[in-house]
DNA sequence: TCCTTATATTGTATTATTTGGATATAGCGA
DNA sequence: TCGCTATATCCAAATAATACAATATAAGGA
């Protein structure tokens, strides 16, 4: 195992943002906006959480027009979320 | 899901070093001097690291004597752990 | 083009984590 | 008891992460 690697994706969902952020993109994807007033965060705290989600590649953007809409896009991570749950 | 709790979880986890930890301990315990010698690290570190996964209740210490030794108690760490590993 | 909306980036102050030496504690054998 | 080994704890310096206002960028509509 990469321990380095492994250990950088743990960290980016070990943080209570980042972590309802993907557990809120488990099943659809979502734009910046609806995920910031979903949580209740400033627009600039939501955007660098999904850019370190994204640049560990537990999300993917897509571009709508002007909208970006993020989804989980590790297998992975899908896993580890549906242990948490249980 | 408490995601304060279980974010706390992988940030724990979410280390190098722990995680090698970790995943060392997956199958016997062992004590803190020879787990500070097959990673390479002070004593102190050693101690400090596990100390935090004992914290989340990652690992277990079981005193034998002089020695502590350290084994995973976490089932759904083992799982994610597995799932790493793949 | 100008305006508005959506998002990313930058800058920086604050807070948290990590590290490792020094020190404390505790068990064991001579 | 004394000394040795194993471990934990303390402390301070170094490093990293976080938050959020301000600013930049970029798309779409009037």
């Amino acid at each position: 195992m990469d321990y380095e690697k492994e250990s950088e994706l743990l960290k980016a969902l070990g943080h209570p943002i980042r972590l309802r952020m993907v557990l809120g993109l488990m099943n659809d994807e979502c734009n910046v906006n609806k995920i910031m007033d979903v949580i209740g965060i400033p627009q600039s705290t939501a955007s660098q959480h999904l850019g370190k989600l994204k640049d560990k590649g537990i999300l993917v953007a897509r571009k709508d027009g002007v909208r970006t809409c993020y989804r989980v896009a590790d297998d992975k991570v899908r896993e580890i979320i549906e242990i948490l749950k249980r």
